[in-house]
DNA sequence: TTGAAAGCGCTACCAT
DNA sequence: ATGGTAGCGCTTTCAA
């Protein structure tokens, strides 16, 4: 049976339901004998809190929501899976939508979520829409990955000095020869920096920015393939290549595999995001990436943070780097080579 | 500004917040002029209902919760997200939980989300907790998948059948030595079916039922190499291969890769679950797969059902025979091979 | 057609 | 330490 009210366990213990609510609740002004005797009771009769009762009288209810991003991929599958398991150990339960930012936020809005997190880009634009939804919002919310609006918190992603670190860690190799694919303008960015900054070579063929789709849109595809192994073919054989994405990532060790390409004997690869995937298969890649736990663990502190003071703040959690992990996808060159 | 309510849109329509009530129901009993009045007014206002209160009043929200599978996988993924997508045609939020099925649903019951949909394999038995927290729950509950509980609606699956379908159109293209790869006994009775049905060579070889760790653990997938490696240079080397999931697909896309095997030159290949990688990554895969849209279809059409009956049913929805889609990586055989 | 009143389950405030 | 009472915003019943 369900319905069990706090009434319900006041009455089985002989007490009022405001002290059952007390108890329930940890507050002060109980007995410890009472306390332990309407918990015991509670628990024998299967108690289930009300939250829409709760949630009238102005509670939290130790909820979070994410705001699954408009990208597909596995690296934010991961990220929400940890955040999942996380959250459990803290007792906080999550929801995931993905029906898009406008309408997710509503709907977290609607069902008494106290706490949101999305994913978005520097180039990402609230809505107007957006904006009227986020005023009925009573909770706080927290963008990942340079997006921004008024009331937000931030956690910043400089994923420039991420790709710059790989085309370090490269050069350190013995690295003068390394290309590029992908379309991001801060990546594109750490590219250049990392070759200027250590005088490496470079040709435009070396910058294969490809198309957002390439990875299931099969022009795009294609016509990375194609760029590819006319930079492959050429007198300007690259050492190394640093992929941009998860989606490159997957496209082009297709078209490595195709090409008889060995990695990392012929070609060093250090790709960006870091995923399970990429530590098996095909070969294990060197990654660049932004912590999944150190992403979370912000996240859910600020969770806290949020439940104690309650108001929105607004500020930048953090500028997160992204980390290198070495695996075996890099070769280290000769001197001569 | 948020917080405007039914009485403050009384007090400014000049009526009483019951007559508001009605309205923003489409409850009968309201003159049409008042009506009108009203809703302009509302609208105006900017109001937001309280679900809060609404529920505590109880009444429905039109909210659906997916119970992400324990399983990892793009068919899910693609799931997910079409249900996402149809849902909001027909004003249904929804919301999905990742972390494990007990808690998923006692998440949703807290928030009121009244019809909840999850994939569970005929091997599910539900824990004693999750059927204490079916009790609470009183809303629809609806697997998917082949996993019963009492009370809940089923949409099954023909697995065996799907299989065996793929073996027809196998043996219909001239071949006579299919290989398998997987585990799932009731693919691998689908299989069976299909070499019996045909009178088809089979060797204790052919059906290689790695583990199911073989997706992203090493070992497993190792053991697949091996273990396919020594088929292909026996005597006995099939010209197709039945893929029983999308994790035996891309480890052996990857085995058949490093092999140099070309599809579908030198080996016909179908595999089950589809999902658009697979249309493009790295051949145009033949699969046998149940019909997502097919399948969100049967959900919400019963979320409707439920909407209008209210109690639940317990009953099995449809079987799904899985579909198979032709694209090229089967060849005809020509008669002498 | 309309509105007054009760009540959903809970928390908060203020007496006791 | 305990409990009576009010009230959160809404729906529903019933009387006007």
């Amino acid at each position: 049976m369900s319905n069990v009210t706090i009434k319900d366990i006041a009455a089985a213990a002989g007490v009022s339901h405001p002290t059952v609510s007390k108890v329930l609740n940890n507050a002060s002004g109980v007995s410890e004998e009472t306390r332990e005797r309407i918990k015991r009771i509670a628990k024998q009769m299967d108690y289930v809190p009300n939250y829409a009762a709760r949630n009238l009288a102005n509670k939290r209810n130790r909820s979070l929501g994410l705001i699954w991003p408009d990208v597909e991929g596995l690296f934010y599958y991961h990220l929400c899976d940890t955040l999942h398991k996380e959250a459990a150990k803290r007792r906080i339960d999550v929801f995931v939508s993905m029906s898009g930012a406008t309408h997710a936020l509503r709907n977290f809005n609607e069902h008494f979520i106290d706490y949101v997190v999305c994913w978005f880009s520097p180039m990402w634009m609230p809505e107007d829409d957006f904006i009227r939804e986020k005023e009925h919002f009573k909770g706080q919310i927290t963008i990942i990955g340079g997006g921004r609006t008024e009331g937000a918190n931030l956690i910043l992603i400089d994923r420039s000095e991420g790709i710059f670190s790989a085309m370090q860690y490269l050069s350190t190799m013995g690295h003068k020869k390394i290309a590029f694919v992908g379309i991001d303008p801060e990546k594109i960015k750490g590219y250049m920096k990392g070759v200027l900054h250590n005088g490496l070579h470079f040709t435009p063929e070396y910058m294969i920015t490809a198309p957002n789709d390439f990875y299931y849109g099969t022009e795009g595809k294609n016509g990375l393939a194609e760029r590819f192994t006319a930079l492959w073919r050429g007198r300007d054989r690259p050492t190394a290549l640093i992929l941009d994405s998860q989606g490159s990532a997957f496209a082009m060790i297709n078209v490595l595999s195709s090409l008889g390409i060995r990695i990392p004997d012929e070609l060093s690869i250090v790709s960006y995001d870091d995923i399970p995937e990429f530590s098996v298969y095909p070969v294990r890649l060197d990654t660049v990436s932004p912590s999944i736990h150190e992403l979370i663990k912000l996240v859910l502190d600020d969770y806290e943070v949020f439940c104690q003071h309650g108001e929105r703040r607004g500020e930048t959690l953090k500028i997160i780097v992204p980390e290198l992990i070495v695996r075996e996808s890099v070769r280290k060159l000769d001197v001569k080579e």
